[in-house]
DNA sequence: TGCAAAATAGCACGGGCGTTCTATTTTGAA
DNA sequence: TTCAAAATAGAACGCCCGTGCTATTTTGCA
């Protein structure tokens, strides 16, 4: 059975995917074709973003037809959106949730850094869509887009309340400015990306992580 | 007459676009013609990307039938590198030459953030192909990204140069990593546009900017 | 087991794409 | 002014796209 967590990092409830649907009565089948599309429209995606994602090659590689892939979302753009929503699932999971066993502070903001260098490390061959699709609709007014700001604005904002935390710890400088920090450690985590993932440059990662260790000991308390 | 520089940023001379062909006789209207949409193509593909660059589209832009465009490049992937070779050159030209006005050491490398900072603050509205392009090609080779690849490289290592010269200089701390910074200074632009143009925060040009000033800080000699 | 409802398939449509082929117009040196 | 060459237009091609419509199959409770 899927538990809901109470303090989630997008404060917004999703029906769960596949097993039950909450009332005790066994889901249908579709619901858990449905999270098996999705899971591929993602790994596509990811690879060749979601402006690229077309039903035809998601029906070929889940082995049904076009309309029976259709039929799940009524649109592309609602497919789109349930694989941002998916991203978002996964990056809560992978990348939110596990620092939230470390202390408030600046053990927390590390190991938020810590999870999200992991996750970009692995985006560096499968891509991340909140990276792909910033470009891809930064000019294209939608509900896609509205998704896709929304979700990245959730985790910005758990960054910079983890930066703040660290201040209310005294482990940071309250002189420093959360915005700020978040915006130099965003700009580390883009840098990599496009370094290790378009231009093949070795060494990303590290310069990465040193740049956080540079950003942490200019506003350490 | 265009004049060639002779130390160029990319140290690949092109032939000129316009108006004369280095031999004295009189060029075919045909170059005025590309030259013209490319410089129209250069616009629709800042907005929407190389990848969303259509001949027809470009055809009704510039007011000619698509295959009187088509018949200019011969290919969409000639048309998608001749926009890149133009972006390359107007970059080069707005970012690049100005700054060696200015003291080799930090005064250059100051002026090189600045301008590079106002070329992308414009970009909030235009987009960046350097950008929108390191997603749409970085998985999928070809003479395109090939291209692409080059000219950015072209440009980090301009960048790296004037960190190594300003270490030459004394202004930086012979212990900094020109890498190293060049990487911190490229994050900083990236989450400018990501922020600034995706996002719609304010106040990020303030805080790149204050990257900036934080980075020649802390490695200054 | 029966049977309505849900899920999936098959097919066709209109539209935009890059590209090719063949006229037609325009250019500019002789 | 002539005339080959260059530049441009026009129409058609095969392809893939999202989507709508209508069967057909599968599901899962009564």
């Amino acid at each position: 059975m899927t538990v809901r967590h109470i303090t989630s990092l997008s404060q917004v409830p999703q029906a769960s995917q596949a097993g039950d649907d909450g009332s005790g009565r066994t889901l249908m089948k579709g619901r858990q074709t449905k999270a098996a599309i999705v899971n591929a429209a993602l790994g596509l995606a990811s690879q060749i973003g979601l402006e690229g994602l077309s039903i035809g090659a998601l029906a070929e590689v889940t082995g049904m037809s076009k309309s029976g892939v259709f039929a799940h979302f009524g649109s592309r753009e609602e497919l789109q959106i349930s694989v941002i929503r998916e991203y978002h699932d996964q990056f809560e999971s992978e990348v939110f949730y596990p620092a939230l066993s470390c202390a408030r502070g600046l053990p927390r903001l590390q190991s938020l850094f810590d999870n999200w260098m992991q996750r970009t490390t692995t985006e560096i061959d499968s891509g991340c869509i909140y990276i792909s699709g910033s470009v891809e609709f930064d000019d294209r007014p939608g509900s896609v887009r509205d998704a896709l700001a929304s979700s990245v604005n959730t985790w910005q904002n758990a960054l910079q309340r983890s930066v703040a935390q660290a201040q209310v710890e005294k482990h940071l400088t309250a002189k420093a400015d959360p915005l700020q920090v978040a915006f130099e450690i965003h700009g580390l985590i883009l840098a990599l990306h496009y370094e290790a993932r378009f231009l093949r440059n070795p060494g990303a990662a590290d310069r990465a992580r040193k740049g956080f260790s540079e950003i942490v000991a200019r506003n350490q308390a």
